[in-house]
DNA sequence: TTCCGCAGAGAACGCCCGTTCTCTAGACTA
DNA sequence: TAGTCTAGAGAACGGGCGTTCTCTGCGGAA
């Protein structure tokens, strides 16, 4: 088996058992196991359990964004709509049955005190899912699209999380009706103003 | 020593060690030594690390809700403050050095999904509160008091994971300042609209 | 064919953790 | 005072984990 593909069988491996179940849930072997990998050719791709950790939250934060802003980008006709299909994807990916929360929020939560690494991810994902809703806000009629952005994260992180405990996808529904009324009270008056 | 005063100084080391650093991360002879407990005493005050666990978050529960009212109590006027308040707390909290985070969405995104008490323990925290906020919007004038109090859950889950990762409390001041325009467009037009 | 190198399987190692057990010393009772 | 009971200190135990090591067998080069 090829090195690379050893890579992604332990990434795949990784977000599927770390996200479902914890990182310190889940042994080196028994992701080895899942894998279809040897010990030693996963120590060969990952140098230590920490560097397998960073690599997972790394692609995941990749995907994750990449798969959100597709779906923005597919199913919004006008930059208002841009906004508003953000918890349309969100409400469809918390009523998925493998749905358990933000990766980076519950790694943060288990790790984050004690390693380094997995904050870093964290923020940096935060970070960067922060500087696209900004892009969208910008792309609106706004007074404050920074401010704007800052509201719309606190909804997005408050749906997830609120899915996650509840078990229940409503959330991402009131945070969308609650981003549009944001959304239309940051808009500057320039004609009819929406319900 | 007493084995009432044994459990408080046990759950003070709990409260302390389990938040700042994570559950799995603070083993059962630290916690008995922070506490100045034998480790016998520690398991006649609680048969397991499980049990200790989830006494620990029941306790908080009741501490954090309490804190938090009072305080909504103490500072607000009128009931259209009220809701306001819980956002001036969350600021408050979020800028205490010691602040990282939601102890129940922290424990579940490191336990919930291996163990059913810690995350019923979150379940029944973020119920809690949901309760408590659904009293404050009862008291306003608005049209549909259950719609802006989900709202207003979202903002207070999104601005503490936000000030956690971020490290920044000013999360909080938006969730306030949202919070101010969800509250003004859910109230009935009765008189004049506050800015 | 023979030799070399590498990959896989899994045993081994050292450490840590939750939990239990043992030993000792002191306090209380008759 | 003698006997008993209890609490504390910490060793011990069993198991799991991250990581490394060993052994075996196969594939390719000379």
């Amino acid at each position: 088996m090829d090195e690379d593909e050893a890579r992604v069988r332990l990434l795949d491996a990784a977000e599927r058992l770390f996200y479902r179940r914890g990182i310190q849930a889940v042994g080196m072997d028994e992701l080895r196991a899942a894998a279809g990998v040897s010990l030693k050719r996963l120590y060969q791709c990952f140098g230590s359990k920490q560097e397998l950790v960073e690599a997972y939250l790394r692609r995941r934060d990749g995907r994750w964004r990449a798969a959100l802003f597709a779906y923005v980008d597919e199913h919004s006709a006008t930059p208002e709509d841009r906004p508003l299909a953000v918890f349309d994807w969100l409400h469809a990916w918390c009523a998925d049955p493998d749905f358990r929360g933000c990766a980076f929020i519950n790694s943060f939560g288990e790790l984050g005190a004690v390693s380094d690494g997995v904050a870093q991810a964290a923020r940096d994902h935060k970070q960067a899912v922060h500087e696209h809703i900004l892009d969208l806000t910008r792309a609106l009629c706004v007074t404050d699209p920074v401010a704007l952005a800052a509201q719309l994260l606190l909804l997005v992180d408050g749906a997830i999380t609120t899915a996650a405990i509840s078990g229940d996808p409503e959330a991402a529904r009131h945070a969308r009706h609650a981003a549009q009324i944001l959304i239309a009270a940051a808009t500057v008056p320039s004609g009819a103003v929406r319900s």
